[in-house]
DNA sequence: GTGGTCTAGACCACC
DNA sequence: GTGGTCTAGACCACA
C-alpha cells in the first residue's frame, strides 16, 4: 500500500506522511480506519519503527490521525480531502509562478496540463 | 537584487544557484557580465561567503559561469533558458501529477494557469 | 456510574481506581458495598476486562477493597477519606508551586479558588 | 540551567519542553536567545542527543522557538508568557475541581495557597 | 499485540 | 561546529 523512494531526497518519514494523507483525500483511507501498526509497516518497508512512529506522531500533531496506545492509530477525519487540495494547489501555484517569471509562456503551460490529464495512471484507471 | 528566504527549507546556496540562472534566462544577466564578489554579496545579503562561494563554485561546474581568479567570476552564455524552462516545466509537471493523483480535476488546474497568468508581476511588468 | 475518558492521557485502569475512591471518599460506595462486576462494568464502559479487572486488583492491593472469589468485589474501609484528602492535597500543592515558580500572583490563585468554589457541580448538587 | 528528574514518570523530552517554556515565562530566555546546542546539552544531561532533538523540535512544532540549521535553535517570541499562565491555571482548575468534588473544603484550600506562597524559593528568592 | 520512550551511534547537508 | 534524519534495538505500560 505504501512505496518508499529511497532515490527521493525528501526524508521517508515526510513520504509517508504525504501518502497516508493522499490515501485519507482519496477516500481509500476513511474515518476511524486503522493504520497499519508501527511494527508491521516497517517490516513492509523496511524501514526503521522510529521512522514509521515518526511520520504517525506528525501526522497526530497535525490532527489527521488519533492514537490510543496498546490500541492502533487512526484515521481522525475524512475532511481532510479540501485542505489537502489547497495546499497541493498551492505548491502547484508557487512552481507556476516560477515558470512564468522565468517568461515561460501559457500555451506551454497549458499544453503540459493537456499531456498530464491524458496519462493513464494506475491509481485512476486500475 | 537577490534575495534569500531563510524561512524557506531550500539551501541558501541553492536558492542562490536558481536566482543566478533566473536572471539570465529574462536576460538581465548576459554573456560576460561580472556576477557581485563573493565577500560584497555575502555582506549583503547577511549571510556566509562559504555559501556563497559554493553557490557559485556550483554554478561553474554546471558550466553557467566561468571565473578569472582574481578578477571574478563572469557569465558564460546566454543560451541558458532552455535548459532553465525544461527544468522548470519538469518541476512543475511533477507536481502537476501530484494533484491529479489525488483527484483534482483539469478544471481546477486550468482555472489555476488563468489565475496565475492574469496576476501582475513586478519582473515582468515593472 | 463510572466514566471513561479516552481522550485522557491517564490511563484507564488508573481512571477506574481514581473513581472507585473518590466514591468512597463521597460517601456514595459505603463498607461491604459490592462493585459491579468485571464483566459488567467492562461491557458497560466498553473497556477490556482486563482493565477492569487490574483496577480492582490495585484496589484490593492498596487495601481499599477486598474480594471473594465467584462472590464479587466490596468494599473494605469507608475511612478512605483521610487518605484520598491528603493524595488530592497533595497534588494539589505541586501544580500550585508550579504556579508560584513560573511568576503567578497569589491573588490570581485566590480568584481562582473563588471561581471553583462557586460553580455549582453536578455531584455535589445534582 | 537544566534539571532532569529520572524517578519522574513523566518523559525527559516532556519535562526538557516544559523548562524552556518556564525559562521564556520568567523572562530568563528572551526572543532570539540561543537554547543550548543539542549535543551540549545531551552531554551536560547525560541523556541522548535524539531525546533534546525532540524536546526541541516539538517545541518549533508549537511555535514557541524555531531553528536554523546549521545554526543552532533560537526563542521565537518572548510573549509566551501569557500562553503559559492559562495553561498552568488550567491545569491547578482541574485538580482544584478535583478536591471540591470528594468533599474538600475551601478553607483547605486557602490555607495550602498562603502556605505555598511563604515558601522560599531558589529562584525567586536566592 | 499495540504505541511511547529512550539509548547509542551513524551519516548528511549546511554554515 | 550546527540541526536533521535514520538505523538497530531495547524496555515499558497498556489492552
Amino acid at each position: 500500500m505504501f512505496i518508499i523512494q529511497t532515490k527521493d531526497d525528501t526524508p521517508v518519514y515526510v513520504q509517508l506522511q504525504h501518502q497516508v494523507l493522499d490515501y485519507i483525500a482519496l477516500g481509500i483511507l476513511k474515518k476511524d480506519d486503522q493504520l497499519p501498526s508501527v511494527r508491521t509497516l516497517s517490516k513492509e518497508l523496511g524501514i526503521n519503527p522510529n521512522t514509521v512512529a515518526k511520520a504517525y506522531s506528525n501526522l497526530e500533531l497535525h490532527g489527521y490521525v488519533y492514537s490510543i496506545p496498546a490500541k492502533g492509530v487512526f484515521v481522525k477525519s475524512e475532511n481532510v480531502t479540501d485542505l489537502v487540495y489547497e495546499q497541493k494547489l498551492e505548491e502547484l501555484k508557487t512552481k507556476m509562478r516560477d515558470c512564468k517569471n522565468v517568461g515561460i509562456e501559457k500555451e506551454k503551460i497549458l499544453d503540459l496540463v493537456d499531456k498530464v490529464y491524458e496519462e493513464v495512471d494506475e491509481y485512476v484507471e486500475g
